[in-house]
DNA sequence: TCTAGTTCTTGACCTGGGTCAAGGAAGCCC
DNA sequence: GGGCTTCCTTGACCCAGGTCAAGAACTAGA
């Protein structure tokens, strides 16, 4: 893990839609708060219980967050991926991170002081509001997650998983292809699967017709058909 | 469901947490986007896609947040007591309530509209701050949530709820007793069980000793002991 | 290209917890 | 008190999905 205090953070800054609309001010107070870090693949940035430093933003990369039970099994919460960013909620109020983050893929993350933040919302109304969106989307998403995990079935998650995948318009007729953003393994956690049971469904879900499968590359073959089998049974 | 404009609403709004320490005109201000509802037992504030209007405190008796998958099967995903609020993220973001909100018993809201609670975002820091700490809580709980749903047997579910009911010292030796904040089949669902699920886990907790039920009261016989259940296995 | 590690797939098996159905037990209202 | 209704408990059964184990398919180094 290697950290620098960036040089080109005044640039940088103002183009995260979380910082867009600062006065150069602002952006100088901020950046003296803001580092970027590289990772190594596999590499953590923050582990379950450790003190909260700051809050971060994924610049490229890709980041899960997952939690762990005493036994040391593990579970993805989420997949962070570039302009996402994490932790920001723990700065308000935890003393303690209630994950793990562990980089994926080679990542590059900026890297946000808990000082900085409460600074900068002491100033910036819009700011405030911006952070409150922020985590008011990831509270739905959360909600959304606790909802499917226990009232759908996996295949269901597995479904909802790959059309929210196909960007933009799933509504288009024809084929999407899509290309996983993960190894199978993590997908799977992050649906609340085994890797065995993603790995049947999709299977399964081949042998139907529905989508057919080529490593990474996913091809969804029939979008309406998927789309009928989340709303019955 | 009653709605009055709160006439004691100046006195009232200084004490609650989110808003203590404002001044009198901005209590004035906000008083103007509040009102006051009586819910009956089963009433519903909104349900699952309705436009969001605003968000609520509960000033007495008891909510709980639900979805509800395509089929019609219900899960709770919250109970929200006395002093607590809820439906505050979406009022940040998003269009429709992703949740629907019944009242447990009769129960006393305070409504806060949209538009109150923005305008005051823009007037005090503080509050910001405040609410967002808010969130942050609410968000720290839904991924404890998503982490024992996924990787903790029911059983471990039901103990750690039960010894989360005892307030301040389940340290303190001896017996605990505590009362259930709700009918057993919501506080099942809560905890993502079927309600007879639930019912056989307090009966297996009683045959062990460590517990003894009595209705709606149960007592903790042995905190050490189910503590260490938590733990292990 | 071979080799050693991963990661993914598949099959066989098992079990936690859900569903269904049938009693009890408590309210609650007249 | 007696009849409703709603809630809780218990038993019998079943199945989605987890675990274990073995092999296939990638991937990265050298």
């Amino acid at each position: 893990m290697k950290g620098r205090p960036g040089r080109a953070l005044p640039e940088l800054l103002p183009k995260l839609p979380l910082f867009s609309g600062l006065t150069p001010e602002q952006v100088n107070l901020l950046s003296a708060g803001c580092w970027s870090v590289s990772l190594d693949k596999g590499e953590i940035i923050f582990r379950q219980g450790d003190p909260v430093r700051g809050f971060f933003f994924v610049l490229s990369g890709q980041m899960q967050l997952a939690v762990s039970s005493p036994d040391g099994a593990e579970k993805v919460v989420e997949i962070i991926s570039p302009g996402e960013s994490f932790g920001e909620a723990v700065v308000f109020h935890g003393q303690h991170y209630p994950v793990t983050a562990t980089a994926l893929v080679a990542t590059e993350l900026l890297s946000v002081s808990r000082a900085a933040v409460l600074d900068l919302l002491d100033r910036d109304p819009l700011f405030a509001r911006r952070m409150l969106a922020n985590m008011a989307t990831r509270l739905r998403r959360l909600v959304r997650d606790v909802e499917s995990y226990s009232l759908r079935p996996g295949a269901q998650r597995v479904i909802g998983f790959l059309l929210h995948e196909v960007k933009g318009d799933a509504s288009a007729p024809g084929q999407h292809t899509i290309t996983l953003p993960a190894r199978k393994q993590v997908l799977a956690s992050r649906l609340n699967l085994a890797p065995e049971t993603f790995s049947r469904v999709l299977r399964e879900l081949s042998a139907d017709g529905l989508i057919s499968v080529d490593g990474q590359r996913i091809t969804l073959l029939d979008v309406d058909r998927l789309t009928a089998r989340l709303e019955w049974e």
